[in-house]
DNA sequence: GCCAACGTTGGC
DNA sequence: GCCAACGTTGGC
């Protein structure tokens, strides 16, 4: 039996690609700068994992992170950003999916159209329901 | 390029 | 403390 959390992260490939991350192995997560997403950061414990999804390009959940490191201050929180004590996480890359699932995908299953990708569109980090990261992990061709 | 959702800001 | 205006995110 595993105690682990799922998660799911997004990023924009533009500024942050799943190529970059599996370059880097492990990477801080940073820039989170929304309440929601920062108590999710917060909760996330070494071992713990998350899908990796593009947003904007791709609109694909394309890769496993693992968290490799928890939650600690965000370097870079900039003078201008909102207040908060912001955090970040590091994340190493664990493996990609065999066959990237779309946001299309996801809103065609009944059983995933409630998961919070669908409807907290804007929420960077949020936590994946075990049964959702099963179903998910199958739709992308691996193994939970 | 447009629009919806949502968070933040500022006037009152 | 309320609410309208505005900015940002992200899907289409």
């Amino acid at each position: 039996m595993s105690s682990r959390s799922y998660w799911l992260v997004k990023s924009e490939p533009d500024a942050f690609s799943w190529d970059q991350q599996v370059a880097n192995g492990i990477e801080p997560w940073t820039g989170v700068r929304n309440h929601m997403a920062k108590a999710n950061l917060k909760a996330m414990k070494t071992g713990d994992r998350a899908f990796f999804y593009h947003s904007n390009i791709g609109k694909e959940i394309v890769g496993v992170v693992e968290v490799a490191r928890e939650a600690y201050p965000d370097p870079t929180v900039q003078p201008d950003d909102p207040k908060g004590d912001w955090v970040c996480v590091d994340m190493k890359a664990l493996m990609p999916l065999k066959t990237p699932v779309t946001l299309a995908t996801i809103k065609a299953d009944p059983t995933l159209a409630e998961i919070a990708l669908v409807r907290m569109s804007r929420l960077s980090v949020m936590p994946i329901a075990p049964e959702h990261w099963k179903a998910l992990c199958k739709l992308g061709g691996i193994k939970a």
